[in-house]
DNA sequence: TCAATTATGGAACGATCACTTTAGAATGGG
DNA sequence: CCCATTCTAAAGTGATCGTTCCATAATTGA
């Protein structure tokens, strides 16, 4: 099947590694040296494993998605004891755990990166991605909030599940700019409270 | 007093459209190059005007906080009848206005600035002016909902100006996502309706 | 064992980065 | 009018950008 040398790295864990540098400093702050040196890979190996720097940022979101985010908004989702008050204190509870984790950087890469789209060396296919993810997402707190507050109508639904993606948004900034796990969690408590 | 040739452009006009620059594409995405070409002004004239391009990017974000950021919260601001849900409101409204105008790029120039702080080329006397903005910013918050809500205690105060900076980031968030004024607004509205 | 295949290490590519230099043109006080 | 002062235009600085090339090393099927 497989002729040829044998990779002497371990391409998940430098996915993950990559990931986590383009997390911290953002796509615009990140070169392909610094993620050769945080590798330990040459560029040469890093370009024939992952393509280049935009697919391999592309990979980075994924992996974000798949093992980061998407764990979070299981936890309203399907089958669950989801609905209700009690998913979406869970949900917010995950979410800031994610965000604060001192085994991660703080904060939202997906968030960081869609801060950094209108730089024009940004790449429109990812862009492209960040959007429709953005809608994904959007429908999984729509179902949500439709399955969780039956007596409302349609157009305060969509309402809320804005807003409540306005709040998760803004715990995801003040998470990033270092604040720390009890003052967000505190936040999130009292909007849930005030909710009802 | 002043001998010499005479500067060929306006400098404050030079200022804003850098301003709007930088709004745009952020610091890590703006060149030197590009902001020469906008600004129609060589790169020589741009250094003996601005200094750096750290520099000029400071005064951007000085000029953005005066004329676009301290009007909006003027708005719940001494002296006004500016307490209240009526204060709230007319806050909210007129950030929505300042994230979604036709006339500027989308969202907010500090918090996009905040999420380009990790970067390692970012200018660190920059990062430490942004974080001494958003201290000053939230106890702006702070002052007007202890004038707004006398009947809670000190802790509830709190963590309601963190909660409101909190939805005033996810608005800025989606707002540079593209989303509407109208669905802003709605947002906005159900969260001060609930908020009592 | 030999050819085909793939990975590695390091140098090198042109382009662009922020910034400076140099030469000359415009200005105003004496 | 002269000259110090300031601005403008264009070329040039070394460094870094993303990416590729090339020789060599390792692995496999035939």
């Amino acid at each position: 099947m497989s002729a040829g040398r044998k990779r002497a790295f371990d391409k998940e864990l430098a996915l993950k590694t990559a990931m986590y540098v383009f997390w911290n400093r953002g796509y615009g702050g990140t070169s392909v040296a610094q993620l050769s040196t945080a590798l330990n890979i040459n560029t040469s190996s890093l370009y024939a494993a992952f393509g280049s720097k935009d697919k391999l940022y592309k990979s980075c979101l994924e992996y974000y998605l798949e093992h980061y985010i998407s764990p979070v908004y299981a936890e309203i989702q399907l089958p669950n004891d989801a609905t209700g008050m009690k998913g979406l204190k869970r949900y917010f509870e995950s979410l800031i755990d994610l965000f604060v984790s001192l085994e991660t950087p703080k904060g939202c890469l997906l968030i960081k990166s869609a801060g950094e789209t209108e730089n024009p060396l940004f790449p429109s296919d990812v862009k492209e991605f960040l959007i429709k993810q953005g809608e994904r997402i959007y429908q999984i707190m729509l179902s949500f909030v439709q399955a969780s507050f039956t007596g409302r109508d349609s157009e305060y639904q969509a309402s809320l599940a804005n807003l409540i993606t306005m709040v998760s948004n803004g715990i995801a900034v003040q998470a990033a700019a270092g604040q720390s796990k009890e003052t967000l969690n505190k936040c999130a408590d009292q909007f849930t409270c005030i909710l009802q």
